[in-house]
DNA sequence: GTTACGCCTTGATCCAGATCAAGGACACCC
DNA sequence: GGGTGTCCTTGATCTGGATCAAGGCGTAAC
């Protein structure tokens, strides 16, 4: 896998689709288009390439980003050189920006490409400089910061006073892509095992076991990274 | 153990310390007097006994609290009833506000007091309407839910890539009252040994053990709730 | 005094999930 | 075809922390 730095850094152009998409994330909703624009020609396009480290925890935290296509995996990394992914960020949505507005502020967290990345780079201070003028901008970070903080007091609880099954069942029907009937679903696990596993805090032989489990008492079937659940209602209480 | 409801819910005097206190937090600051009166008439105070419980988890949540004497506890509770501690919340502090600004919000936690406690209620609404009105207050909310964020995702990384052993003697360390040469220091446990352990997500048996493990090996010696520290480095590395 | 209750410790045992070790099952390359 | 690398699974064993059970100790009530 290759790692270490960004390859590319660019201007972004008026033109693209990103620059439509950025104009349309709620954190830069009801700005004139004058306005961003006037952010726009400070924001930078990135492209990573799988395993490309954008930045680790500790890296002064300068910008925040929106993710375009990929996936960008953010991890904490022990002494012992365990990771533990946090959280996977898909297009459309944006990281970093919870940890920009403290001074000195510095990244808490590894964001890592799992593909083929795009994103679009924000530095602080044009989002400052948003905030300044914008109230509604204010009021839209707050609240995305309180759901990222919800979050989090959800992923301690599971953590803490849940089990891994529990865990595991919580991510399948988290990825549901199609309910059947009442109790039927299909779940598609687009990710690695070994990005999963570390999502769920658990080895990736204890994933394979569990699936393992799932399959052998007829709650789910498996091909590939396609889960049927047979049993939504069993699923929940498989604990 | 005394249960159940608030015993007591009055309006804030605005000759009392309390009052002072709050118009002294970082939350209110550089709010001129009048300012503040006019949101201080909303405020409330509450006398809570040991015990009492403030709010469950899933309550509506339309105030958020400044402790201005006692202790509280914020915690989730599993379907099997296990306690996890997330937070001691100590006087001088608020809590609730980080869940105050999203539409239809709802408390994540619970809060009991677990000593007689003294608390100001502020009504979401009056600090929404300073926000409204006032910059630095909404950049000082920012901030505050950046912290709070931080301290999320170190909990996190405490729980899935540290084990107790590692947990505990952090705890410890956060709580040096006294250094006393380069390795040595004096640490207060305050809390009833089952809030630490279920703080540290730990069993009271499992502390019980690890603290008598710590004395076992020397590096610390303890007198009821207080913890002498006779090396800082081996603390930190014991692992 | 003694009874009782909360809070903590200690010991014995158990178990979920980790670790160590060994294969599959593919894909890609020569 | 035969290597060789990556990803995943399976089996055997280990272990950190939980659970179950039994005191110990302080203190409040009578």
């Amino acid at each position: 896998m290759q790692r270490g730095a960004v390859i590319d850094s660019l201007p972004m152009d008026r033109n693209s689709s990103l620059y439509e998409s950025v104009r349309d994330h709620y954190l830069f909703a009801g700005l004139d288009e004058d306005h961003f624009d006037r952010l726009a020609v400070e924001m930078k396009v990135k492209s990573l390439e799988q395993g490309n480290i954008l930045f680790h925890r500790g890296d002064r935290a300068d910008s925040f980003y929106y993710v375009d296509g990929g996936l960008i995996e953010l991890s904490l990394i022990s002494a012992t050189g365990d990771k533990k992914t946090l959280e996977v960020v898909h297009p459309g949505r944006t990281f970093g920006e919870a940890v920009t507005f403290m001074q000195e502020a510095r990244y808490p967290v590894n964001a890592e490409a799992l593909q083929p990345s795009q994103l679009c780079e924000i530095p602080n201070r044009v989002y400052l400089d948003l905030l300044k003028t914008n109230r509604d901008a204010c009021m839209r970070l707050i609240a995305d910061l309180s759901r990222h903080l919800h979050a989090r007091v959800r992923e301690i609880e599971n953590l803490s006073i849940q089990n891994a099954r529990y865990r595991l069942a919580s991510y399948i029907m988290d990825h549901i892509v199609e309910r059947r009937g009442g109790d039927q679903a299909t779940a598609s696990l687009e990710l690695p095992r070994h990005v999963i596993a570390s999502r769920l805090s658990i080895k990736p032989e204890t994933l394979s076991r569990l699936l393992r489990s799932l399959v052998d008492e007829g709650i789910v079937s498996i091909e590939d990274r396609v889960v049927f659940i047979h049993s939504l209602d069993r699923l929940r209480l498989y604990d």
